[in-house]
DNA sequence: TTGCTCAACTTGTTGGTACAAGCTGATGCA
DNA sequence: TGCATCAGCTTGTACCAACAAGTTGAGCAA
C-alpha cells in the first residue's frame, strides 16, 4: 500500500490535515505522544515527521508549549514607489508605510565607516577596500524584528552631504536629502534573491526554522554614476514585495495619499 | 564552558569550515561516523547537526554518497525588461536569455480550461468560478527544472485572441501576439514573495531540502483593465530577479543586443 | 577485455531509553 | 486572599541498536 517511509506519512497527514483547515492557523498539533498512539509510531520517528513540517515552515514548535500551526500575515512593501520622489512622502517610507498599516513603527540605528568590500565596491563602482560610509538599520513593527538594512555609500558622495557620516536620523529622509544637495537620485537597479537565513540573520530577525530571507538589493544611480548600494534583508513569511510598472488600470489599492 | 547543545557545536564547526573554504562548493564533508570521532559524539547527534546545515541549504546528502556542499551559480533574470516591447526580442524572453548564457533551454507545454480560483478572480477582476484559460508551462535548463509558469488570461480576452485557448507555443511570444491582435500590456503589477517548497513544487522542480522557492506573480493590464495573471515559481537557489528603473548611468551588462 | 557479483562503504529509517528543561494549573501554606 | 511549590504535561538533547538501501570499487569469471 504506502511505500512511502512512516515519518513521511506522519508529515503528510499532518500537512493535508492542516491545508483542509482541521489545524487552523494558530492552533496547537496534538503532543508528539499522542501522534505516537495515532500512528504507531516511535517518538523518533514522529518527530521525524514533525521536524519536516518545522523545516517547511508549516508548523513552529516550542518547550513545554508544543507545536502550533504557523500563521502569515504579509507585509507588502511597493518597492516601485519606494524612495520615489513623484510620491511624495513624510519622511521615510517605512515609517509612513507601517503607520499607514495601522502598526507601530520602531528602529534602531548604527553609522560605521568602512572599507568597501567586493560586492558594494562592484555596485558602487569604486575601488575595492575605499572609504565608505555605512547606515545600518534594525526595523521593527510592533517590536517585531521586521528587517535590516544596510546603506552604503561612497566616500567622495558623503564630502558633499556630510550629514550621512553622522550619527543619528535623517528626518526628512536621505533621498530627499541628497536631492537637497544637488544630489538625484534617477533611476536604481533592484536584486531580489532568496534563501535560508545565517545563524546571524536568524538571531537578528529572530526567525525560527523553516522560513527564507528575502534579499533586496538596490542600487541607486544620479546622472553621472551610482551613489548609494542598501541590502535589505526581510523575514520572507511576513514580507512581500510589489512592483508597479507602467499604467495599471482599475487599481486602486496602495494609491498614494 | 560551550553551553551550546552538541549537535549545534558540530553544525557551527562545520559551517565556519565550509565559510572558510575547507570544504570548497563540491566537495564532500567527512562521513558520520568520522565525524562521530571527531565530535565524540553518537550518530544520531552528528545527523542532527548535519540535518541543520541540510535544512539551511549549505549542504545536501544523497544514500551512499555521503554529504556535499552545495554549489549555486544564480540566473539573473531581468523582469523589468521581460516581456518589454521596447526591448525586441525573438520569441519569448526566456528562451533567449537562457541562450545567450550559453545553456540549452527547454520546456514542456500544456493548456487548460479552467474556472477562475479566489486568486486569479480577484487579480483579473473576473467572477469566481468564471471560465479562464491557463497555460502552463515548465522549464528546463540544462535539463535541471528551473522554472515552473502558469498564466491565466480572462475568458473575454480568449474569444478575441482564440490561439491563446489551443494547445501549441505561440512562437512570437503572447505578449507580441496580443499586440497584434489590439491588446497591448501598458503595465503591469508585479509581487514577489518566497517561502518553502510544498511537496509538489519540491517533486517538479527537483528541489532538496533547505531550498526555498521564489514566487513572482505578474498581473498585465491593458489600458482598460487586467489581461493576464503569471504566477512563476522559481527555484530560489539558482534564480535572482532584477528590476532596472529609470535611468542607470553607466551599466553595461545586460544591455539589449 | 568485458561483465558480473559482492564486500564494504555510505546515508536512510525505525525502534528503544533516559534525562533536561519549559510551561501550566492544582494544591496547599501563610 | 495571595503566593510559592510542585506534579504532570509538553518538547529538547543524547545515547544505543538494528536493518534497509544506494554507491563504489575490487576481484573473479567468461
Amino acid at each position: 500500500m504506502s511505500k512511502q517511509p512512516k515519518y513521511r506519512q506522519v508529515a503528510d497527514a499532518l500537512r493535508r490535515e492542516i491545508d483542509s483547515g482541521t489545524y487552523a492557523p494558530g492552533a496547537r498539533l496534538p503532543s508528539e505522544s499522542d501522534l505516537m498512539k495515532r500512528f504507531d509510531a516511535s517518538r523518533n520517528t514522529v518527530r521525524n515527521g514533525l521536524s519536516l513540517l518545522v523545516s517547511q515552515g508549516l508548523v513552529s514548535s516550542s518547550q513545554g508549549l508544543g507545536y502550533e500551526v504557523r500563521s502569515h500575515e504579509v507585509f507588502k512593501l511597493n518597492a516601485s514607489r519606494f524612495e520615489n520622489l513623484n510620491f511624495p512622502q513624510n519622511g521615510d517610507a517605512y515609517r509612513t508605510d507601517v503607520t499607514n498599516a495601522g502598526r507601530r513603527p520602531h528602529q534602531t540605528f548604527r553609522v560605521e565607516i568602512t572599507p568597501a568590500s567586493a560586492d558594494v565596491a562592484e555596485r558602487l563602482k569604486v575601488d575595492l577596500g575605499s572609504t565608505t560610509v555605512l547606515r545600518f538599520c534594525h526595523r521593527y513593527v510592533d517590536d517585531v524584528p521586521w528587517s535590516t538594512q544596510a546603506t552604503w555609500y561612497p566616500g567622495w558622495l558623503t564630502e558633499r552631504s556630510p550629514r550621512l557620516a553622522e550619527p543619528g536620523d535623517i528626518e526628512e529622509g536621505t533621498t530627499r536629502y541628497l536631492a537637497s544637495h544637488g544630489i538625484e537620485q534617477v533611476g536604481y537597479f533592484d536584486e531580489i534573491a532568496a534563501r535560508m537565513p545565517t545563524p546571524e540573520e536568524a538571531r537578528l530577525l529572530e526567525i525560527s526554522a523553516g522560513v527564507p530571507v528575502l534579499l533586496w538589493t538596490r542600487t541607486g544611480y544620479s546622472e553621472d554614476r551610482p551613489i548609494r548600494c542598501t541590502v535589505t534583508t526581510f523575514r520572507g513569511d511576513l514580507n512581500q514585495m510589489n512592483y508597479e510598472i507602467g499604467t495599471l488600470s482599475g487599481r486602486e489599492e496602495n494609491e498614494p495619499q
